[in-house]
RNA sequence: GGAGAGGUUCCCGAGCGGCCAAAGGGAACAGACUGUAAAUCUGUCGUCGAAGACUUCGGAGGUUCGAAUCCUCCCCUCUCCA
């Protein structure tokens, strides 16, 4: 095991606050004497499956004290994902059954282990320890904090100051996922900054029931494609494990220049001396364009494959800077001759509505083998291999069908 | 339990009997430009073979030639009082 200023150091690198450090440090000296593996905890709500690369930053950090022989241990929130964490967005959260949960958290965790080490790694279910408590139980955790010290947080200040809703059970929130950390006995839990104040309730409830007190090993929030909020799903700003290699590409390529040095912090494995050199190449002046193509290549790379990197480069330059067309088109079968153009744009999901492809071919979006079609009235002649270009990056290829 | 305010199109938010498919902003999409699905500028932004028609302003009824706008009941949220 390597000594503690080794790790000290490797845990520290990209970590935007260690509330306390004292105490990690003390952890760390403790493990090694012992020989006894930290617990790392991080909690995951199966709502849904969707992991966005904004998700990983803290399971990158996990899979960092893997490596150092610690144990990660994600948390599976079958409660809490009844409430939806009051710091985001959710509103009412339809109730989950349990093949949902099991379905989410297990495609969940697939995208998890394309990060995490799995013979290091214990899934646990708060149902373990929450679906046996009565109301006794629950009474008792709730007496270990007040509102007040509640309404100190941020979140649920400026909910209730801005006259919006803030639901009994929402308070909860931070109570369960603190009480996972007394549960699993954890070390250290992971998160994003704005996790600190649930991350400090579970040291709180520690202390309550006599135990060590957890490690908050906050990162920071990995700001969306728009380069304004944080990413998220709901505000369509975030790049997904499950997005296809181009879209990748493409989504990391439409991020704001100022982003680019926090993206290679953050979302890659690049050598942090190494981006010290890119953030020299950017400041020097030259054109952000290629840096920002390296990004996307990086990121496209620890998912799919170096080859796969370069691949999808070469075809984003194709289609987008050269204009050209991409080489696998997904085809589509008409066998009607000739077929009115919106019904085609309609039929072939290229356009939503009717309304929608009239306005496309109005505005110009629409071609069929580089030629731009004007008339919205247009019969056409179905030929076999006939490309159609809606927009700048929605391509079909007609098969002329019997 | 009482008193007040409010629920509008993806989101925020105006409208308070016809001129409303509903201002403005954001998001999204398209075009131009470029260094890219950056930035900027311009345009579009309910559905229907587009003519007119149909559906939409928390829900259900009603008044009216005509309702997002008025009335009744219901559901939901906020504020103050207890």
């Amino acid at each position: 095991m390597k000594c503690v200023e080794d790790q000290m150091k490797m845990i520290k690198k990209g970590v935007e606050e260690i509330i306390p450090k004292e105490d990690l440090i003390k952890k760390i000296e403790k493990s090694i004497k012992t020989n006894k593996p930290l617990r790392i905890k991080y909690g995951i709500d199966p709502t849904g499956y969707d992991v966005h690369i904004g998700h990983l930053v803290p399971i990158r950090k996990m899979r960092e004290f893997q490596d150092l022989g610690h144990t990660g241990v994600i948390i599976i929130g079958d409660f809490t994902a009844q409430i939806g964490d009051p710091t985001g967005r959710d509103e009412s959260r339809p109730p989950l059954t349990a093949e949902m949960v099991k379905k989410n958290s297990e495609k969940y965790m697939e995208q998890l282990f394309t990060v995490l080490d799995k013979d290091k790694t214990e899934i646990r279910y708060q149902s373990e320890w929450f679906g046996g408590m009565n109301m006794m139980d629950v009474i008792k955790l709730m007496s270990k904090f007040t509102l007040a010290q509640f309404m100190a947080h941020d979140t649920f200040r400026k909910r209730w100051e801005s006259g919006n809703p803030l639901f009994m059970n929402e308070i909860m929130y931070p109570l369960l996922q603190g009480y996972d950390s007394v549960a699993i006995n954890s070390d250290i839990e992971l998160g994003a900054t704005e996790q600190k104040f649930n991350i400090l309730c579970g040291r709180d409830m520690q202390r309550f029931y006599n135990m060590d007190q957890q490690v908050a090993v906050l990162s920071p929030i990995l700001l969306g494609t728009d380069g304004i909020n944080k990413m998220g799903k709901s505000l369509n700003n975030y790049i997904a494990v499950f997005d296809l290699p181009f879209d990748k590409y493409g989504k990391v390529m439409s991020i704001p220049d100022n982003l680019i040095l926090n993206y290679f912090n953050y979302a890659t494995k690049v050598d942090p001396d190494e981006i010290d050199n890119i953030k020299k190449e950017l400041e020097s002046g030259s054109n952000p364009k290629y840096i920002k193509q390296r990004l996307a290549r990086e990121i496209v790379s620890l998912y799919h494959g170096a080859e796969e990197g370069m691949k999808v480069e070469e075809e984003f330059n194709k289609i987008f800077s050269q204009k050209e067309i991409p080489t696998d088109i997904e085809e589509y079968t008409v066998s009607q001759s000739p077929l009115w153009i919106v019904k085609l744009l309609t039929d072939s999901n290229l356009c939503a509505s009717g309304g929608e492809a009239r306005r496309m071919i109005k505005q110009g979006a629409v071609s069929i083998n580089g030629e731009k079609i004007t008339d919205e009235n247009l019969q056409l002649e179905i030929l076999s291999e006939q490309i159609i270009k809606v927009g700048k990056r929605k391509f079909l290829k007609i098969i002329k069908g019997s």
